[in-house]
DNA sequence: TACGCTTATGAGCATTTACTCATATACTAT
DNA sequence: ATAGTATATGAGTAAATGCTCATAAGCGTA
């Protein structure tokens, strides 16, 4: 319980946390939306994998990050709060108007297969 | 958001919810429960008022600290992960065992008047 | 194979946090 | 008033945490 809670107690990661709310992301969208380095988010992301909070799976070169189900399914209440929560962080606008951005942009490799 | 996960990201300060769960405690009960020194117990209980999960008010030379309404109010997801969740601490159990003792002795003074 | 892109991680450093010890304040009862 | 009890807090220290820079490893494409 304390471990899930430590790793919620830090904004940025919060801020994965509000992104990953839509679905899935890999290492250098989130680097990207967020402004931090490449080594901060993927270390933030690997807390947060760590602890159950976040899955993620591997597919070419990118690894990809989403919110894990068992822990949806394990922490319903905490989990409404978090959908409600994080969608008013201070940043989260500015956050996900980077989001389209990198999208329209094409950021990452542009063409990325379907997975 | 971050301030309150903050707050709940430490073992003493969970294991201080657990005990609150039940009602009202002044410093010194919390302090014997959870065999911690008066001064971890004190500031642990200051940090979880600042962020508005307890309230506290003052009798005699007692300080009591009990769960803040307005927060069980406005985070009722996160409340219900809490009252689920900190019943099953590890310590949730010894730690209720040694409020009991403190009860039988009579604790704090003895003759404490009602409030 | 060689290069570029993506990700993970080691090392060093700065900041934050939690603890202990000491002390000050406030209240009660004698 | 004086002594005893309860609480809060300053100072110093040790541990944990987050950041940057550098580097290594994995994968795809030319």
């Amino acid at each position: 319980m304390v471990d899930i809670f430590k790793a919620l107690a830090e904004e940025s990661r919060l801020r994965i946390l509000s992104l990953l709310l839509e679905g899935e992301l890999c290492v250098c969208e989130i680097e990207a939306c967020l402004r931090m380095t490449q080594s901060n988010a993927s270390r933030h992301l690997a807390a947060l994998k760590k602890c159950g909070i976040l899955e993620s799976y591997k597919n070419a070169q990118w690894t990809y990050y989403k919110m894990n189900d068992a822990f949806i399914q394990q922490n319903k209440g905490l989990w409404e709060h978090l959908k409600d929560r994080l969608k008013v962080l201070p940043s989260y606008l500015l956050d996900c108007e980077e989001y389209r951005k990198c999208k329209a942009q094409g950021l990452c490799r542009q063409n990325k297969k379907p997975h």
